[in-house]
DNA sequence: CTCTCCCT
């Protein structure tokens, strides 16, 4: 079989070339340039590969399954023996197999088991560009195996983005580019009108599109909402020869397949989608791309242990490859409906930058290594958050070594969250835990109106129910079947890595699957709060609500294992019940008995008790006798309610502190103390508890000692920097001293009297001269003239006209020609006349 | 009540 022509195929010999003599190489090559399949097969008889097999990294499992078809294809043989194929659950490899090519666990698997790498002469990463986390590691331990145990090891980077300088400069590597094979695509930027949303512009340039160009359209919106309101608003339209479909993640295989399928004679395409169409799914006779510039990424929060989907911008690079969908039968049009002046980010942001890291963390607590050389390495916040969570699903020790659980975990190859959990399992419920393992993994199967359920456990009848009777619709559960069928598959792949028989059918009881997955969110336990049956508190603090038409209505204890974070508490989208009496068993640490000192503002009193909690959740409460030493801690307590102003601030006090924090902020070299509310309310223990001893009431807290607590905050020297820095007053010409009132965040002002500053050209200034004082001239009757931080400029320009107007009405008062020269005065008549 | 994509 002769060998196609594929755009890449004039530089493979400088590829063979490079790479007999260095063993590094970064590779930029749009799509369609033919990189994902000429490169391994122009590779695999390298003589620098000494008979060892080439390992390529795929992102996705079907273009792995596609690449490693294709090759086997142009070989002619069938696929497994030169050419094969590993992704989870689905091996299709030889002893006489030279290709690999393998999905991201795999590769990250691959590594821990062996770091020699034995046989392996080459890792080639495909379609690097998209920065995935387990790429960016797979990446990052293979050259650390290159600099210690393997310098003959090859490292090739594919990229389709402009990015590869960048990279090759992480790898000091040389790079090479390639043209791709695609048909010109022209560039439009029309303006959005005033007041129009994103969709009424998206739905008015496909009017316009449909109007100047041939074929089927495809337009990118961020997500589902977006896509089901223009889908609503196209009837707009009012034409009937067009079919609009909708392409996201969330679609059934049969759904996704319609709208790939090409529009019926004479009808004109729509194609609504997201993300899934720019690097997943190949779309034919698209000769159109309308853009509306956006996407939802993940972003996950160390603070709150949560991740939510913002709508960001997409990078450049995104952008061009959505622009490249419409030229790839034919050439095209790309409308695009942000301002042409935008500046896009050059690419995405890489995954390890933004996500939840416990995964990232047990991998390299199992490497061993510390430093690793990252292109971009995972941020401190995030990965101190990861192993927190490992320690407490039990995967590292308190060291932050991995234990024997840990390395147990990476072997099963799930989640840390789900390999907890399955591995504290009983083994009489092995069954379920696959099930449950394949199903947490997945998207829900389930259609219509039990899609909306928030119980996971109909997700799991569900998909019992099918396996029993092969019906998607058994047993009233109305799902889809190509869903339910991967996640059996999956499932099946669980049964036998957990060493399983039989499948599981049915549930031994109604809380089966809770008290499982509990242990893979401990941190999520919720107990339903009093009073409100809606409304539940999480173990970790955090509220937390179901929706109305909630399935779970009634429960007291649930396991929270999917939910949208929102600003005041969060909304529960997926959980299941549970028995408490398996928290008693499996974490008895977690249960305490505390005493609890509060103020009543409504008693004025203190009030204490005695609770019984699981972490933050407040099971039991009663009243106790209030005792002396909870005096300090009530009043503190008290004081955090009220705010700082609830304090007896002498004017001074409360000058001096404004000034300190003022100066903290404009002087920051200067290390002042930090008295600004929020954290004096959070060190109150420290600076004031010591004025509290023996105090019983809050009145009892006099000026003079919070002046005190105040300013035993700084030291002498910190004192003498803030009085010539941030002076409480200013001598102004006239020789008066005229008060400076600061407030944080805004320079400070002086009020004075016009006349008293005749004389000074340029406005004084704080801050070692960084902060221009705001002035508020005043009339001689103290009466507001202007506000300005350009004295000069007022002398100049504002004074001539000022004189004019308030000469008649202070006719006693100088209003000299020429306020340069003339003598201050706070008088009406100036001095010496 | 409406959440992008993907993987051991």
């Amino acid at each position: 079989m002769i060998a196609p022509m594929f755009p890449i195929t004039p530089l493979l010999p400088e590829l063979q070339t490079v790479l007999a003599s260095k063993s590094r190489l970064v590779l930029e090559a749009p799509p369609g340039a033919g990189k994902t399949t000429q490169v391994p097969l122009a590779l695999r008889d390298a003589p620098w590969l000494d008979g060892k097999k080439i390992v390529m990294l795929e992102p996705r499992r079907i273009a792995a399954r596609a690449a490693a078809q294709f090759m086997a294809q142009q070989l002619g043989e069938p696929i497994g023996q030169t050419v094969g194929y590993r992704i989870r659950f689905e091996s299709k490899v030889g002893a006489a197999t030279r290709i690999e090519v393998v999905t991201e666990g795999i590769l990250t698997r691959l590594i821990q088991a062996d770091p020699e790498l034995t046989g392996i002469g080459a890792i080639l990463f495909d379609e690097f560009h998209e920065r995935h986390l387990a790429g960016d590691l797979g990446a990052a331990l293979a050259l650390d195996i290159q600099h210690t145990l393997r310098p003959d090891l090859r490292i090739v980077v594919m990229s389709a983005t402009l990015d590869g300088e960048r990279i090759a400069q992480w790898l000091d590597a040389p790079r090479i580019s390639s043209p791709g094979r695609s048909f010109p695509v022209r560039i439009e930027y029309p303006p959005a009108r005033t007041q129009e949303s994103t969709e009424q512009h998206l739905v008015r340039v496909t009017r316009q599109a449909l109007e100047e160009n041939e074929g089927d359209i495809l337009a990118f919106l961020p997500g589902r909402r977006e896509i089901a309101r223009v889908q609503g608003m196209m009837h707009a339209l009012q034409r009937d020869d067009l079919e609009v479909v909708a392409l996201h993640g969330e679609l059934s295989l049969a759904e996704q397949q319609l709208a790939l399928a090409a529009a019926e004679g004479g009808m004109r395409r729509i194609v609504l989608a997201t993300n899934v169409a720019e690097s997943s799914v190949t779309l034919p006779g698209i000769r159109v791309v309308i853009d509306a510039g956006l996407a939802r990424e993940p972003r996950f929060d160390p603070n709150s242990g949560f991740t939510r989907l913002e709508t960001l911008s997409i990078s450049q690079a995104s952008a061009d490859q959505r622009a490249g969908r419409a030229g790839r039968v034919a050439e095209g049009a790309a409308y695009r409906l942000w301002p042409q002046s935008r500046r896009l980010d050059a690419s995405r942001t890489a995954e390890i930058m933004q996500v939840e890291l416990s995964g990232l963390a047990l991998e390299l607590a199992a490497w061993g290594s510390a430093e690793l050389p990252w292109l971009d390495p995972p941020p401190a916040g995030a990965l101190a958050q990861a192993r927190e969570l490992l320690i407490r699903l039990g995967a590292l020790d308190a060291q932050q070594r991995i234990t024997a659980l840990g390395r147990r975990m990476l072997e099963l190859g799930a989640t840390p969250r789900l390999a907890a959990a399955a591995l504290r399992a009983p083994e009489a419920l092995h069954a379920l835990v696959a099930d449950l393992l394949a199903l947490m993994d997945a998207r829900s199967p389930l259609r219509g109106e039990q899609a909306r359920s928030d119980d996971f456990r109909t997700r799991v009848s569900a998909l019992h129910a099918w396996r029993d009777r092969r019906s998607a619709t058994g047993s009233g559960h109305a799902a889809d079947a190509g869903a339910l069928a991967a996640i059996e598959q999956a499932s099946k792949g669980w049964r036998q890595r957990l060493n399983l028989r039989s499948a599981a059918s049915g549930m031994p009881h109604s809380h089966a699957v809770g008290d499982l997955l509990l242990h893979a969110f401990p941190d999520r336990i919720a107990r339903q709060d009093e009073g409100n049956p809606l409304r539940y508190t999480l173990a970790n603090g955090r509220g937390a609500r179901l929706h109305e038409q909630t399935a779970l209505l009634g429960e007291p204890w649930l396991v929270v294992l999917d939910l949208r974070h929102e600003a005041r508490d969060s909304l529960v989208l997926s959980a299941a019940p549970l028995d408490p009496r398996v928290l008693e068993q499996d974490y008895p640490e977690q249960f305490r008995r505390v005493r609890n000192v509060r103020w009543s503002e409504g008693r004025a009193a203190v009030e204490a008790f005695e609770e019984h909690r699981f972490g933050a959740i407040v099971l039991e409460r009663r009243s106790v006798p209030v005792q002396a030493e909870d005096a300090v801690p009530a009043l503190l307590a008290a004081i955090r309610q009220r705010g700082l102003d609830g304090l007896p601030w002498s004017e001074a006090a409360r000058r001096l502190r404004l000034r300190m924090q003022s100066l903290r902020e404009w002087m920051p070299e200067l290390g002042l103390p930090d008295v600004s509310e929020a954290h004096l309310l959070a060190t109150l223990e420290d600076w004031l508890g010591p004025y509290l001893q023996n105090k019983r009431k809050l009145d009892a807290l006099s000026e003079d000692e919070l002046s005190q607590a105040l300013a035993a905050l700084f030291d002498y020297e910190q004192r003498k920097q803030l009085d010539a820095q941030a002076p409480d007053s200013l001598t102004v010409p006239s020789g008066q001293a005229r008060r400076l009132e600061y407030s944080p965040g805004e320079p400070p002002v002086l009020a004075v009297k016009l006349q008293e500053l005749f004389g000074l050209a340029d406005t004084p200034r704080v801050a070692g001269g960084r902060v221009p004082v705001t002035l508020h001239l005043l009339s001689p009757a103290g009466r507001p003239i202007q506000v300005t931080q350009d004295l000069h400029g007022f002398w100049e320009r504002t004074y001539p006209e000022v004189k004019k107007e308030l000469k008649g009405r202070y006719p006693k008062h100088p209003w000299p020609e020429d306020p340069w020269t003339a003598t201050p005065t706070h008088r009406a008549k100036p001095r010496g006349t």
